[in-house]
RNA sequence: CGGGAUGUAGCGCAGUCCGGUUAGCGCGCUCGGUUCGGGACCGAGAAGUCGGAGGUUCAAAUCCUCUCAUCCCGACCA
């Protein structure tokens, strides 16, 4: 391949998509995995977006009402028993643990003693042990609504994992509410959903599909789940965000009763919901390229990486001179509510090569700064969004207003590139056969992209979804909130059914 | 937990079938120099108990036995 048309990321994502996206993660620097079977370890670039998703989400949790709160990672096992779907559901990937001590085994090496009475299982999700603080905190309708939420990490023991999209242990947030009114708890779920999904959309620059799950789909315990579906670039859905109406299913379970208006006790109504550093593998895949990362600036860890060029000393000291008072131009600047952040990268590498690091970390500004801008008081501004070449000229006076401009418009342009893509792959199919073609790749051994997302008609039977998953590995990713009611007939089974839902290959 | 494969320097690999000096190669790293506006080059250097344990042998990365770990394909999942 030439030089010129050379990818940065090999191979690339038509080559082979799932190695892509291992590659771009390594060319950023985002994460690695650790040593520990499952576990990754979030390096600072990476830890630097969960950071910024955090921030923006927490504030928004705030304006909606919601306080942050810790509760204990163990969960004794007596406390989960207590939700029998629930159980079900997690048991087969929880770690537990059963002992509190480790002793000497007399041959250089321990062993685990202290067996506890009851084991504790490391939380999967923590309805249960917050259940039983909301039980004590609860007495009233005076009390409610009680609306926390938790930051945390948690386990479930994947039998697969892969980095940022499945791992055994992982950085996530669970809100946690308790109502009066069935109503109130339903309103609270769907609100939730909202900020999801806005924040989606203006932060991450991703469109998501808001929807309800499936009954073979939706969270162990719960009475509704709802969610929030995204297209990756290998057109494969991808589950951004879930918010449940537990109804009283975990009231009853942990006890969370009130005593209401009437005088009379009555179980309360729950929700939860959650967002977790899934979100970042949402954000490569839905964005990055062949050259790597590709980040919307309302999320990226630094906004415009500064690449002095100078060929001696002399011009060393003019141009780092030079590239110093841009800096400053935009110490504490904001673009939006965003603080903006500057690299100045001076070392002492030629200066394609920090181009290149920077492009495949996905920075959405880069400024090349020479001893030919110093002399015309210009800089060569790229835009991440463009072809890594491209670069214009910028006046001194004018960079900054350039800038965020610049920044706004790479935003926007992800958002309209990813909506664009998943509205060119999402398709109206009502005939079994086009259905089974659609979903097949036409390489079995080496299956390229293929699919994407379609609207079809479902008669409401767990039989026909379930056959369809085993004949192609495709499920329902929801009941889109927006579908239209419409007569028509099951993609499986003929039967008659009043509305389509979306069905995709997912991670 | 079933089927397949692989463990050799930080990373990627060769060498293993057919045992034989001091275990190589590429990238990266360190030092010195020339470079730097589109993925530089030259020179020097550091770095490995060949996954682990046991065995066969004059001799083991190489053969045998056991073991541990990882990856891929299934079943399960945010």
């Amino acid at each position: 391949m030439s030089k010129q048309n050379r990818t940065a990321i090999e191979p690339t994502r038509e080559q082979n998509y799932a190695e892509w996206y291992q590659q771009v993660i390594k060319n950023a620097d985002l994460a690695e995995n650790s040593d520990v079977r499952g576990c990754m370890v979030i390096k600072p670039w990476g830890y630097a977006i969960w950071e910024n998703i955090q921030r923006t989400l927490d504030v928004m949790f705030r304006e909606t009402g919601h306080r942050n709160a810790y509760f204990p990672l163990f969960i004794p096992k007596s406390y989960f028993e207590k939700e029998a779907e629930h159980v079900e559901g997690f048991a087969k990937e929880c770690a537990v643990v059963t002992h509190s001590r480790l002793e000497d085994n007399g041959e250089g090496g321990l062993k685990v003693a202290g067996e506890l009475t009851e084991p504790l299982i490391v939380r999967p999700t923590s309805e249960t042990i917050i259940g039983a603080s909301f039980a004590k905190w609860v007495n009233s309708y005076r009390d409610l609504p009680l609306l926390i939420n938790q930051w945390a990490n948690i386990v479930r023991w994947e039998m697969r994992t892969r980095l940022f999209l499945r791992t055994a242990e992982f950085l996530w947030q669970e809100g946690h509410t308790v109502h009066e009114s069935s109503e109130d708890a339903m309103e609270e779920t769907r609100k939730m959903l909202d900020v999801y999904a806005k924040f989606a959309a203006e932060y991450l620059a991703i469109p998501v599909i808001q929807g309800e799950k499936t009954e073979g789909e939706k969270f162990p315990g719960a009475v509704n789940t709802y969610c929030i579906e995204a297209m990756m670039q290998d057109r494969k859905a991808l589950q951004a965000g879930t918010s449940h109406f537990l109804g009283q299913n975990f009231a009853k379970a942990s006890n969370i009763k009130f005593q209401g208006r009437n005088g009379e006790f009555e179980y309360a109504w729950t929700t939860s919901w959650g967002v977790s550093t899934r979100l970042i593998g949402a954000l490569i895949m839905a964005h990055s390229d062949d050259n790597g990362l590709a980040l919307p600036p309302k999320i990226a860890p630094s906004h415009i990486a500064l690449i002095p060029i100078f060929r001696n000393e002399e011009e060393r000291v003019s141009v780092l001179e030079y590239c110093k008072k841009i800096r400053q131009e935009f110490a504490g600047a904001m673009f939006e509510d965003i603080r903006i952040y500057t690299e100045l990268d001076d070392r002492d590498l030629t200066g394609s090569e920090r181009n290149w690091y920077w492009i495949k970390k996905g920075i959405p500004i880069r400024i090349e700064i020479g001893p030919r801008d110093v002399a015309a008081n210009a800089v060569m501004i790229s835009r991440r969004d463009k072809e890594p070449r491209e670069k214009e000229s910028v006046h001194l006076d004018n960079i900054k207003a350039y800038v965020l401009s610049s920044l706004r418009g790479i935003q926007d342009s992800y958002y309209q590139r990813a909506l664009d893509f998943r509205q060119e792959h999402t398709v109206k199919i009502d005939d079994n056969k086009k259905f089974y073609k659609f979903f097949s790749p036409k390489n079995e051994a080496q299956p390229e992209i293929h699919g994407g997302f379609a609207h079809s008609h479902w008669c409401g039977d767990t039989a026909c979804e379930e056959k369809i998953k085993d004949d192609l590995k495709v499920t329902i990713r929801c009941i889109p909130f927006d579908a239209e009611p419409e007569e028509g007939s099951c993609i499986c089974c003929g039967k008659a059914s009043d509305k389509r839902v979306i069905f995709a290959k997912s991670y």
